[in-house]
DNA sequence: GGTAACATGTAAGCGGTTACATGATTAG
DNA sequence: CTAATCATGTAACCGCTTACATGTTACC
């Protein structure tokens, strides 16, 4: 069957209360987009091949004249899913970061360039956890109110305090390297 | 000239102290290569291609029979350098983890199926901080003293720290189900 | 009446990985 | 003598993104 993450994801979306393949779309954009991408254009082919292989069903649901197709899991999918959740191995994490390969190269900068470095971090980091409270966070405590979900919260609980840990981090540096500027001891 | 990431990853290792691409390979893979991955068959293209542009110069280098090609940075090499470290603009920053995605779909779990994912988490952070105190930030300490660059180690312990603060994180969460069982109410 | 949101796609390309290939030197 | 390390590649593939395409409905 050669599933991968991206069709856990789409199948994980349908079980968290999206329908269609735009409502996936949507709700990735507003909640485990950080984690785990997927565009648009992937969605639908993989909604195609999902149903092929049974885990899922659709039905076509127009709004007039606009077409629209909602899906739900079937019992296969849902086990198919649970096995998924369950299954040992490897949890595959990637990290690609512009940000901190500048900060691992900055002995090459002036010792306040290099300060500025780092806090472009932590202003990244501000603007990534307000973006956690004013949309992530309140999108999440929707799913739970409508759906009932709770874990879909406590991962966005899991970005935003991640991102306030990095600021934290971060203004610590700030403040030695005020402290004892890099290059003068002392 | 068009200048990836990648080209600069290999211009920064060269910076930092490698020589050769073997070396830039042996390098990332005990260092960045957390926040920034490039594979051996990168960068012996993207060696020849810097020299083309006049960013470094190479000349071999053999050992006995064995071909070897040391490079080290232009003058134009070092200033594209500082000039991509102080560029304002995107600090892109991908985050890829097949382990949040499956705490985010937890809700399809029982409870303390749920619970292991916590724990999944926190354990895979205890294998990655561990490796960090052996291998990550011990080879960081070595730059430092053999080259005299101090942010490998600052970059290093950024990433032993966020992994002892997920653990954290984790811990935390792990003794509130505890208290209060998932759909079980106080 | 225009813009934003709804809804679903196609085609092309590319950045990056996997698998494979080769050979020399050093350490145990 | 064998394994690990040093050192540098080629070929094929593929998941994913970008750019483009199309039409409908709801809202102000």
């Amino acid at each position: 069957m050669d599933l991968t993450p991206a069709s856990y994801l789409v199948l994980g979306m349908l079980h968290t209360g999206a329908r269609s393949g735009y409502e996936i779309k949507r709700g990735t954009e507003l909640s485990v987009r950080f984690f785990w991408t997927i565009s648009p254009v992937q969605i639908y082919p993989e909604l195609k091949r999902l149903e092929d292989f049974g885990l899922i069903v659709g039905r076509d649901d127009p709004r007039g004249a606009r077409k629209r197709r909602l899906y739900e899991l079937t019992e296969e999918g849902r086990l198919a899913m649970r096995e998924w959740l369950l299954a040992p191995g490897e949890l595959a994490m990637e990290w690609r970061d512009a940000a901190l390969l500048k900060l691992f190269f900055a002995d090459a900068l002036d010792p306040d360039e290099a300060r500025e470095r780092i806090a472009a971090i932590r202003q990244r980091a501000e603007r990534m956890r307000a973006e956690f409270e004013a949309e992530i966070c309140p999108a999440a405590e929707k799913t739970r109110e409508r759906f009932g979900r709770d874990f879909p919260l406590l991962t966005a609980q899991f970005g935003h305090d991640f991102h306030e840990w990095v600021i934290e981090w971060c203004l610590e540096r700030e403040r030695e390297l005020d402290a004892v500027p890099v290059g003068k001891a002392r």
